[in-house]
RNA sequence: GGGGGAAUUCCCGAGUGGCCAAAGGGGGCAGACUGUAAAUCUGUUGUCAGUGACUUCGGUGGUCCGAAUCCACCUUCCCCCA
């Protein structure tokens, strides 16, 4: 079987630094699994690598869609096996570097997803019956066609009550129907690394920090570029430029607006710890324990193993 | 110098005699997650034993069977007049 690393933690723990290093050592490519990297004119914002952290390094699917469009998990992995197979078949070493759990795991679990896509009009309509009706209201037309899901769901996850309601109406099947099919044989061999902290508060200071620095790159003319441009609603998501939306509408204090991306940050980093904590396969270093180089050793005496059988 | 108001659990903030370990929100912590995922949702949040006890509502003292809630004094802060 075909090998691939992976790359995962929390935002701000040094994934970018530690991909490139590993990826010269071993003649990697990088499939980047950031669902806000891959938006172009996104930059500063998202902590996208920079040409010169690259150090000649090829990295694929950043900077791949504008922000006024849409993208989701089916694209991402649709370009990712894509990507993946191109880099093998170049006789290279994948490695798949990002914080976004789901877009990761998906593809280390080579998951096939249900074929109904989003269907936005339904979705709005969806959400103005939970807005009118309320969200137990909405969750009741689930329950003739779907009770297994009902069961499962809470009253007020609008966004998964409406995709099972999607999926039902596109489909005839129900999402539990599709989740039980989605399990497929894996297609490669994964080497998972993760970086993580003993101390939740270094991380949070490393994040702090981070966002003034960006502040001082120019986050705030970057973010005013896309706030006047067309944003899809994936884009409009990105932590960084949501909340300096508030400050160039006026409802907001700049100094209140950087507060929020500061906090909102290390909320998502604490959500992204518990994705990857679930997955038993992840080999963590902890990076207040050791630094950079330690890692890279310990991660390439790993790799040499993963490589050689 | 005179008059008025405020002080609540990590923060904001409700509570004006028992139903108060104290609403609600924020934050923290923990969890979930299959086509919006940097999104969304859930649980928990004084301490200790675990259907009970103990400590807490600026401080000290008092009233009362009973106080975060009433009284006195003190401390700090805010506003108004001088």
């Amino acid at each position: 079987m075909d090998k691939i690393v992976v790359i995962v933690g929390p935002t701000a723990s040094g994934k970018t630094a530690l991909s490139v290093e590993l990826a010269k050592l071993f003649n990697g490519e990088i499939i980047s699994a950031d669902s806000m990297q891959i938006y172009r004119g996104m930059d500063i914002g998202t902590a996208k690598v920079t040409e010169e952290e690259k150090q000649g390094v090829v990295h694929h699917l950043i900077d791949i869609v504008d922000p006024s469009e849409e993208f989701s998990l089916a694209d991402y992995l649709e370009l990712a096996k894509k990507t993946a197979k191109d880099i093998i078949s170049r006789g290279k070493i994948p490695f798949i570097v990002g914080g976004t759990g789901l877009y990761v795991s998906s593809f280390t679990d080579n998951i096939k997803l249900s074929p109904s896509k989003a269907d936005p009009e339904y979705r709005e309509f969806l959400n103005e019956y939970a807005k009118k009706n309320g969200t137990f209201a909405l969750k009741q037309l689930l329950r003739p066609i779907d009770p297994e899901s009902y069961e499962k769901l809470y009253d007020n996850d609008v966004k998964r009550i409406s995709r099972a309601l999607e999926i039902y109406r596109d489909s005839g099947k129900t999402v539990e129907e599709f989740n039980r099919e989605s399990k497929q044989d894996p297609e490669y061999e994964f080497l998972k690394f993760g970086l993580c902290c003993e101390d939740r508060e270094f991380l949070y200071s490393r994040i702090n920090k981070r966002v003034d620095i960006m502040i001082e790159q120019g986050l705030l003319s970057e973010a005013k570029k896309i706030f006047e441009s067309d944003r899809s609603g994936t884009a409009r998501q990105a932590i960084g430029y949501r909340q300096l939306d508030g400050y160039f509408e006026g409802s907001m204090s700049l100094e209140d607006a950087v507060e929020s991306i500061k906090q909102e940050s290390r909320r998502y980093a604490k959500r992204q710890l518990t994705w990857f904590k679930r997955d038993k396969n992840i080999i963590w270093h902890n990076i207040d324990i050791k630094n950079s180089k330690e890692i890279l050793n310990s991660c390439s005496k790993h790799m040499e193993k993963f490589l050689k059988v």
